[in-house]
DNA sequence: GTGGTCTAGACCACG
DNA sequence: GTGGTCTAGACCACA
């Protein structure tokens, strides 16, 4: 599966999508600190993206220092990460965020045994 | 926990949450066939979200079918729900889904693990 | 005559008629698969409806399948549309319509000969 | 078929649907001046409607003329009905009239063909 | 009191 | 500039 996917037809915007995809593989380790991302035009091209929206949100991750831009380089994973804030205390984000993803798959005719099996297979594929 | 809930500061929009919770919550035994909703108003005023933006998903699921509204008494879940598809063939759709939620999880601090528990524990709290 | 219209005065809902005559306009030919639809914004204006409204009967073709929107650009028509149900099994549907037409016609003044010459005269007008 | 129907689906009020469906019988010579309407409560129970509703319709109609309630005995159709206006210079109005309709078959599958069919049949069957 | 329709207008996502 | 989302609030149809 490729590294970083958008969903059309998903409610969630395009920019939260990908913005999301990006923090999620770096924090799974999928892309390790320093490591180059796509530039904007092969990202857009590949997610069939406009242009503008990939470099949105590499704009938006550089302030938000997880990503750098070398000027006539790259984009790069920046080597010390923002901190996340702890686990502690925050069970009912967990739990939230669980449940909207159990919701839909519900509604789309999945059980939580279907997604319970599924996260297994893929925390093993990718960094279990 | 509340039956249905929207996080207003997630980027999915506030109507497709709620779709979604609804569907899943009749998918998942939560709201059976013949229950009745709240009133438009009441869960508005509950959820903290317009009126106009419960209605249109109760009008949404009435229109697929998965909600049945008598004019001047109130909305019901269908007696008979809308098939959904096999699961058959879509292991990529839930491949996605769950990837979606992973993604959003690690972005936030949670690993596989951290998820894996969390749907544990819901799904026996909610469907045996 | 304009391609689209609505009649402020008619019971029937804004937005049911706009929905039908863009239905009918499709069926009939008069709006051909791929053809682009006026922005919402123009056709609110031309139509003397709030722009939401125009919106919302787009949203609602755009999930039956009937128009396609691109984001940023406009809606289409789609070009494969939905299938509709053979004829066969439905006359009493087809009775209940005319008959629905008949008795307008007649609360207004007007014979079902003169229902008769005006159907000839705008079929013949537009479809052959 | 029954004198006097609504169809519950349809997005036209049904308290509009009743009154031009009276209207239209009147007009057709399927009810005659003179002639006694079902009770309010017999209407409302065959319509499948809320008593209400043909209440406020029968009322409605008499404050046009169109009907006679005599107390204790019954509503009937008026003996001289109100003029309707003539046909002449209302031609839009009756394009306008038909073209909702055609719109509303073209859009459920029917051609204009079927509908002039239809038109012929009813017509033929019930005074023309 | 229930849901349904419409308006006006703000702000967002996308190209 | 395109469509999409949300709000606030008026008024209607129905039971």
């Amino acid at each position: 599966m490729a590294l970083l996917t958008v969903d059309h037809r998903h409610p969630t915007p395009l920019y939260a999508q990908l913005e999301q995809g990006i923090r999620g593989a770096i924090a799974a380790g999928r892309l390790a600190p320093g490591a180059q991302l796509p530039t904007v035009r092969q990202l857009a091209v590949e997610l069939k993206v406009n242009a503008n929206t990939v470099a949105r949100v590499y704009v938006e991750l550089e302030r938000a220092g997880v990503l750098e831009t070398r000027r006539g380089v790259g984009t790069f994973v920046a080597q010390t990460q923002p901190a996340v804030g702890s686990r502690r205390g925050r069970d009912a984000e967990l739990r939230a965020l669980v449940q909207r993803c159990l919701n839909e798959a519900a509604a789309r005719g999945f059980s939580a045994a279907d997604v319970l099996g599924q996260v297994r297979q893929l925390s093993d594929s990718q960094g279990g």
